[in-house]
DNA sequence: TACAGTACCTAAACCGGTTTGCTAAACCGG
DNA sequence: CCGGTTTAGCAAACCGGTTTAGGTACTGTA
């Protein structure tokens, strides 16, 4: 056998500066089985069944292993067992914007609970160098949670080409694929029926701003949906809901915080403010709040997903609880569920309730409280 | 060459059931050399190194590359080339539970930012069936950013041995690694003395616990840092801080509203809170709140970070702000020198400058506002 | 004594690419 | 027409493991 060899002057003597210098070759399998006068099969085998092996010699080579400092390359042994023990997390913007929003945060929560249950790790892939597409090809993962991946994204069927499993979380459920959404139309119709039964007639709609490249809200996707809600039912108290009293912005405090201004400077005074966001709900009340807004006395306030802050704010806020944590878990089962049945079983499509959570941020509307004669506080 | 060939059956005829199904077999790159009519050797070139191949040729094998729909094999890729492309992350705790820290979130922004700048993948690595080393054996990295590992943690000199460049976040700095942390000590004496001189003379100390495995504050760790600057800041006073002043919790809101109803229900009733992170000083503020306290007349709260939650809560948070952000951008600029002057020039260390940042939650001790005849609202 | 079984270990093929060293043909000035 | 350069492309080695298909030697049995 022709095993090649190392530059073979690792005879101490050390010509290395000092400290960390000198990088040791990593050894590698050949290295271990010379050392321990096997063959690299023998080697193998006392890593991965030692049971093939006599147990003195099983014992024998992982000591001079150890001895080495071997380690098994974790490349090379992905390329021969055609898995990589990860799943990759694809996200259509860059990570440095998903990271500050705290639903992701709950999101990945649940994605890291259901993949540290079965042993992956997660990899992070955003658009490399605009590209999704050309990030996908570089991944090496087992297979993909989407996170709000719209159907129509241009790159979205060199995606699929890659070939790998792919769950599709918060966009709009592709039969082939396994999917994840919340019943947002619904959640939302909670919402504006809250408000309309409070007696709201002045509703402001602030929303997520979707990625760069597209404009306006896409209607296939999670806020056009929740739009839609909101639309039906205020639509069916005899109120439409025109394009300009839409404002929408990033998912985060800062952006509602903008998107409330934008809107008092455009001249509305809304009574109430349904929100697509938790981030910019909590946005929305600070700005209110700037304006010498009194909540929920002058104008209520009606957020979504129900992030962990949603309890704090003073007051605490009124919102549509989805649960996004179970959400990454839910992602994940199916994807590990695809990738074990290898065969085509029918891909899952779950669904996830919605469900309204009265806090303090929502009261009678103002005209309605004189009328009633509710005292001001 | 003994090129092997595949079942040869993918002759139409679709024996698949319908849909989705019948997964082709990945191509290779000798099968789209076979189709082109050309070197397994010529098709990487037209990946790589157009420049080698005669124009035509080149585009004419891409054109078939794309036909059958190949992608090269990242991992096949990543064995010749000594490189992933991807930068790791290690948590020592579960990343179901520091994805529910927002200060990891604002420190994975950081990371994420510098990451993408120059087109890495990242992966996220936490213990692997409670063995942070397994886990570390199993990922495809080109180094590691590692959080809050403290330096006698008992896996750690195995993760040394794996050989990968590391870059050490909020430990004790190890020469041999490159590290960036924040200047603790200082923030805290920042946090105290302002509290000092504001009259306070009954201080308590809310701590973030440590992950599972250790027990008490390690006097190294980050938080064994903070502690010694509110002590030195305190003990300068006149005041001493005893072990039943100090509770400690998750760096959550959830952690921090526990600690101060511990505190209260010992019978502790402190004039101000020292907090060693945002998320907890929130969760006093909450605490606080439910017991009928008045913020900050009755109680000063000094919180740890400056997350961005902490300019919104009501009253806005006074705290210490360390640049979290900037954190993770450094810990990863660190790592990628190292990893491009593969030779040892000496790693890096970088300290991060702290600073006061005084809003609504702190005022005078409530017996020296009296004394001073400060009006109660 | 011969034959099947078993326990232990190995050589060689393989995973899917990249890179090195080389050849053959085309080009080039003299 | 010649030696010297380019240009275009190929075969084989290589990255570092795993896995298949045996091969010995020893044991037990007819």
């Amino acid at each position: 056998m022709a095993e090649r060899t190392r530059s073979g002057d690792t005879t101490g003597a050390a010509t290395a500066p000092d400290a960390a210098a000198a990088r040791v070759a990593r050894p590698r399998i050949a290295d271990v089985a010379r050392a321990a006068g096997v063959s690299k099969t023998a080697v193998s085998f006392a890593f991965n069944s030692p049971e093939r092996l006599n147990p003195e010699t099983a014992e024998r080579i992982l000591e001079v292993a150890d001895d080495l400092g071997y380690r098994p390359h974790p490349v090379a042994r992905m390329l021969t067992q055609r898995r990589t023990g990860t799943i990759g997390v694809l996200t259509p913007q860059a990570l440095s914007v998903v990271f500050s929003n705290p639903f992701f945060g709950a999101f990945s929560e649940g994605v890291a609970a259901a993949a540290e249950a079965s042993g992956h790790a997660l990899l992070f892939v955003s658009p490399l160098h605009g590209s999704l597409a050309r990030a996908v090809g570089r991944a090496t993962v087992d297979g993909f949670v989407a996170l709000g991946l719209p159907a129509d994204h241009p790159e979205i069927e060199q995606i699929r080409r890659a070939g790998l499993p792919t769950i599709l979380v918060d966009s709009t459920p592709f039969p082939a694929h396994g999917s994840v959404v919340t019943d947002d139309e619904s959640g939302a119709r909670l919402a504006a029926e809250h408000i309309v039964a409070l007696g709201h007639r002045d509703v402001l709609v602030v929303g997520v701003e979707p990625p760069a490249p597209m404009a306006g809200l896409s209607p296939d996707g999670v806020m056009g949906r929740r739009l839609s809600g909101y639309r039906d039912a205020l639509g069916r108290a005899g109120m439409d809901v025109p394009d300009e009293r839409i404002i929408v912005g990033p998912a985060t405090i800062e952006g509602g915080i903008a998107c409330m201004q934008r809107a008092w400077d455009d001249g509305l005074r809304p009574t109430a403010v349904l929100a697509m966001s938790d981030a910019m709900a909590v946005g929305v009340l600070h700005a209110a709040e700037e304006l010498g807004l009194q909540i929920p006395r002058d104008l209520s306030v009606v957020g979504f997903d129900d992030i962990d802050l949603a309890r704090y704010t003073s007051p605490p806020l009124t919102t549509v609880r989805q649960p996004v944590r179970r959400k990454g878990e839910e992602a994940v089962r199916l994807l590990l569920a695809q990738l074990d049945s290898q065969a085509s079983a029918a891909p899952e499509q779950v669904v996830l309730p919605t469900r309204l959570i009265v806090r303090g941020t929502t009261a009678p509307a103002p005209i309605l409280r004189e009328e009633v004669g509710v005292a001001a506080s």
